[in-house]
DNA sequence: TTGTAGGCGTTATCAA
DNA sequence: TTGATAACGCCTACAA
């Protein structure tokens, strides 16, 4: 039933011998109608092979029924690269919005654009998910506005306290800390940290934090030379390992803030000679599909992607609806496998 | 500028000093406004954070701008688990739909669902791009009720003369044919070929095709015992490699239908004493994210990703305007990495 | 070059 | 429980 004739909730009303108004209402289930007349107008719906027009519903009710997500990819790598880790919260996202009722337009977020005119001040959608952000202080500056504009959005990112609008994030301390504390279980005492610590990215300052903290309740010094500034990418990690292991600083272990420095890392290490776990130890962040593929398989922290998910569309649609919705933040877990050289699967 | 009081064409209109279509022709720099005008207009458009409704545009002008992407996966395993391949291709897609113009609704099919009425027929999107199918015989089925309907649709997958529908997919053949003429000349003539064969996923018999015109460019005999059974996923390619490896039939490569199958494989393998590529070498099939990463780093068909996205895109925008559009194959090629035990690199 | 009138297909409001 | 009427915000004639 395209194109030409496609039937009007008018035609059902008349068919029906009800008035229009009345179809509505049928079709939606109100109570407001008798069951006899519900039916029928169910059942000549069905026969035209009617559709409510969204346009038309959403234009008459200013509500889409509609989320946006909107990703933001930091890294200028290939233009068609994905962050896995992104893509694996895409999966899950998309599942949860379809289980409250909700559509889902995804896009590619441009910096400059401003994305509450172009999804929720256009009525395309009613709230917006972000996934990634390019640096910290200017995405809350842009996020501070679209607060007072009365937005409707969450933001995957960290949580901090008193930031403006509502973020769901992982436990980034906790995450650093297993990390940081499962290697020094395992003797090492010189451990590395890959990862950016400018106010950037403050879930990779948090992991560090957690690095921190494992150490100080083990007795140990922090020691600053270990730590190297990587971002997100392979490449990044890729660097940032080699610039340590040219920098002649000791060290037995590497935590990375993601699993993608990671990769980097281990490749840098190989062509240093340095196998892994056997000469270093490495852990990861993340733990994207590719992780336990890896050669060796790689020790990483979990993020729950799932209830991430979950616990993204739910606090949008909460504050769609105007109900309170609060930050989250969600717990990370350890996952051991080959590349921290412990031999000893953790369960759960 | 959110809820209360959003600024309408006409209090545009209003406080410029015109009518209200004036205003919508300004906006959209038809030439039919005079330059001041136009001026004025905008000004204020910006001035008040004017935005079209989106639902208003589209109930008056029954188009929507917007493309449904319906995701079907095959596998009932993880729920949170996507193929990989189609996260590539789901990257692309939204790339290309943003380029031209069209925002993107992504969902999870269901196959019990009534997909024309959900997106089309309720004005949701002017046009389908489907990314998996479930079995094709009864995809096909489907998908020529939704012809006769005059929806507009392009599909992932086989391209077969003569089907209902419109689709986009890899030259798989040439892929098959690509991976045992690779292995062939690597000096095998005991190649297993991992995949399904029955109706139910015609791209998986193009690529055992290929394998069979491969087999016989060289003079070699196609060894039915060779071919194993094998769906998409890891768990399929595992069950298979055991298979064929206590099947006691002899061979010393196996071409694998999807990269999937491949690690799976290997694993399976591994468990037998095998090592790849020593013992036993392996080609895959997607050029999957994973691929390069696994040990050892895969040699597979890459599927052209980029260009795939741009074709279905552009394809179900043809067939929306009415334009002649046609099904496109497009080409394959071989990746050579590590598992197929050839050292040397194929450039380009 | 600008303005007037009407309708796209719903849902909300109110009265019956 | 149902029905009449009026929006929702825009766009396309057509008239001025």
């Amino acid at each position: 039933m395209k194109g030409k004739n496609k039937p009007t909730s008018v035609d059902i009303a008349h068919l029906a011998g009800v008035s229009q108004p009345t179809v509505s209402r049928a079709l939606r289930d109100s109570p407001l109608v008798s069951l006899e007349t519900r039916k029928r107008v169910q059942r000549i719906a069905r026969e035209l092979n009617y559709k409510v027009d969204v346009n038309a519903r959403n234009l008459r009710s200013q509500r889409t029924n509609t989320l946006a997500l909107l990703l933001f990819e930091d890294s200028d790598e290939h233009e068609a690269f994905i962050n896995p880790f992104f893509l694996s919260m895409l999966g899950s996202i998309t599942r949860a919005s379809a289980q409250h009722g909700y559509d889902l337009l995804i896009s590619f977020q441009q910096l400059s654009d401003d994305w509450n005119a172009e999804y929720e001040d256009a009525n395309k959608a009613d709230g917006i998910i972000f996934l990634g952000y390019g640096d910290y202080p200017s995405y809350i500056e842009r996020i501070s506005k679209l607060d007072q504009e009365g937005a409707h959005f969450v933001t995957w990112g960290p949580v901090i306290k008193d930031q403006p609008g509502l973020f769901i994030g992982s436990d980034n301390e906790l995450g650093g800390y297993l990390a940081a504390d499962h290697l020094i279980r395992m003797n090492h005492t010189r451990i590395a940290f890959l990862g950016d610590q400018s106010n950037d990215y403050p879930e990779f300052r948090d992991r560090y934090a957690g690095y921190c903290r494992a150490h100080a309740e083990h007795g140990l010094e922090v020691d600053p030379r270990l730590r190297v500034n990587a971002f997100f990418s392979e490449e990044c990690g890729y660097k940032a390992a080699h610039q340590l292991a040219m920098s002649g600083v000791e060290f037995t272990a590497i935590s990375c803030a993601s699993d993608l420095i990671a990769i980097g890392a281990i490749k840098a290490l190989r062509e240093h000679g340095l196998r892994v776990p056997r000469d270093k130890a490495i852990v990861g962040f993340d733990d994207i599909p590719t992780a336990e593929h890896l050669a060796p398989s790689l020790t990483t922290i979990q993020q729950d992607t799932f209830a991430a998910g979950q616990a993204l569309v739910e606090s949008v649609i909460r504050s769609i609806n105007g109900e309170p919705a609060k930050s989250i933040l969600l717990p990370t877990r350890l996952v051991v496998r080959d590349s921290s050289g412990a031999k000893v699967q953790i369960k759960q």
